[in-house]
Order: C-alpha cells, then structure tokens, then sequence
DNA sequence: ACCCAGGCGGGCG
DNA sequence: CGCCCGCATGGG
C-alpha cells in the first residue's frame, strides 16, 4: 500500500456514507479498527485503507501510482484546508453542532459524467436504490478492463435504447439518462465548465433534460469542485427554513440568497453539514 | 397493502 | 413567476 497524507481531519466513514456520488458505487467495510474501501472508476479500480489515522491505497486498471495517488487526493479533497473552512462557515451554534459532529467530512470531488449520471438518478428516488440502480448499470455498460468493471463512459449509454436502460430499474429517468450519455459523447463538453464562472456552467448544465437547479448544484460541487455551489433538496430546504427563517417557508430562490450571503465561497461544505446533521437528528 | 424517497418538466392561473 | 401534479420502482 503506498501512503498518502491529508490537510487535516479526515472521516472515510461519514466522507462515503454521505450520499456523495462515491457512495453509489464503492464498498466500504471496517473491521479490527481498519477501514477499507474499493471503487471502480472510468479508468480502473482504486483500494483505500484507513488505520490509525494512516492512509494509503493501492490501484488497478489503467493507473500508474503516481496518477492513483492524484485520484485519491483529488476525489476525497484531501487539499482541502478543513480547518480554515471550519473556521469560515461556523457562523452560528447550529452549524457549530454540525460541525462538531461530522468532524472530518469532506466534500469529494468525482468525474463530472459520473456525477451527473448519479444525481440524475437521484430525482424522486431514495439513496439505497440509487445505489442498486449504479450498480446494475456499471454490471449493463461497464466496460471490461483488465478482469475490472469500470464505470460506464457516456459512449456506451448512448448508444443502448431506452429498454436496456430502464432494465436496471431506472424507472421515469431513462429518457434523461439517455440524453444525457447524448450529450456528453458529441455535443456537450464537460471539460468546458472547469474554466466557467459557477452561474455561467449551472445555466449550461440546466439546458440539459432532467437536470434542474438542484441537480445541476450537486454537478457543480461534487464533480467540478465548485463550492458555491448549494444544493437544495427537501432535507436543506426544511433545515434552512427551520433554523434560519423561524419555520417560515421560503422559496428556493431566497435560501440561495441567504447562503450566498452567510457561507460566500463556500456554500457547498456549509450544505454538507447541514445536510448530514438535519438527517442524522430526523429534523423534519 | 400501503407509503414514500436528495426533483423535474409541463400546465395552469 | 409561483404553484401543483404525475411520474417508475422497490424497500420499510
């Protein structure tokens, strides 16, 4: 195993059981205080251990150490600097509490086809079976490498019809994951949105079907890094009414103003925290 | 048997 | 613009 270090704290447990798009297709298990987790990639497959503190990985596929160890610093965010962005989004003893619980979360950063291919499925749909239905589309459309499954290009969903899709229990969201692949194999270019401002690449992702304002935040955070990004689901949308607007509603339009103006630049990490701590107290 | 889950698009007033 | 509705599927 070849170590790596992080800036700070890091939590595997909660980074992967978080509902971020890693969490739909990677195993993790723990035992004798070792943590381990697998996950196959569009390039191969990547192994992490996690003992004492002391992390390292291990590769397969079409990954030299050198670029597996950029794999890993890159997807869990291991440059993040945890505690200056503590220090900046701990606004409030709310958040203060979150922090103190999920200490160690990070935001991870994937492949920007993956994520939308997950969050996609996320619509309408509950996190177990968000991870089945990945699952059985890396088993339809991954390709063979190597004795390894990776994880499907574009390309190759593209070119299925609508039934194969829906054979691993899409359901509604085939037509969307269709266009998608589409798009991302000829005419949408998602090296492109790397270099655009975060309004200028949430208008280009929401030109696509099936992706609207919350989907196309969860692209921006968890597959280009974009941390102003702030999705909104019914979980933050009621925390934030909660906390914040003294249980009044609000429209999605507002608490994006609101975070804009509390968490500047890093509205996604402070959703994060949010996030995990409102579904961890069933706050309702 | 029910109920609901990390939304979205389309139709309506 | 804001609201409301239907939508596939399977686990609790």
């Amino acid at each position: 195993m070849n170590p790596i270090s992080c800036n700070g704290a890091f939590n595997l447990k909660y980074t992967v059981e978080s509902g971020q798009p890693l969490t739909f297709h990677s195993q993790y298990s723990k035992r004798d205080n070792v943590e381990h987790l697998e996950y196959v990639t569009t390039k191969g497959k990547i192994e992490i251990r996690l003992s004492n503190s002391r992390l390292s990985y291990l590769s397969e596929g079409g990954y030299t150490r050198r670029s597996a160890g950029k794999e890993v610093m890159e997807r869990f965010g291991l440059r993040d600097d945890l505690q200056d962005i503590y220090k900046r989004i701990n606004t409030d003893p709310f958040m203060a509490k979150a922090i103190s619980e999920f200490r160690g979360l990070r935001i991870t950063q994937n492949d920007p086809w993956e994520t939308t291919l997950c969050f996609i499925m996320s619509q309408f749909n509950n996190i177990k079976r968000i991870k089945g239905i990945i699952q059985r589309m890396i088993g339809e459309f991954g390709y063979e490498f190597d004795g390894i499954r990776l994880f499907p290009a574009p390309e190759a969903i593209a070119a299925s019809d609508i039934a194969r899709i829906r054979s691993c229990g899409t359901g509604f969201r085939d037509k969307y994951i269709r266009s998608a692949a589409e798009q991302f194999a000829h005419s949408f270019n998602p090296e492109r949105l790397y270099g655009m401002k975060y309004e200028a690449a949430k208008e280009s992702l929401m030109e696509l079907d099936g992706i609207g304002d919350k989907v196309a935040d969860c692209i921006l955070l968890f597959g280009y890094g974009k941390k102003e990004a702030f999705p909104i689901d019914v979980w933050i949308k009621r925390v934030m009414e909660r906390t914040y607007f003294n249980g009044r509603k609000r429209s999605v339009q507002k608490i994006h103003e609101f975070a804009d103006l509390r968490w500047p630049g890093l509205q996604g990490y402070a959703q994060q925290y949010l996030f995990h701590y409102a579904r961890s107290r069933g706050i309702k």
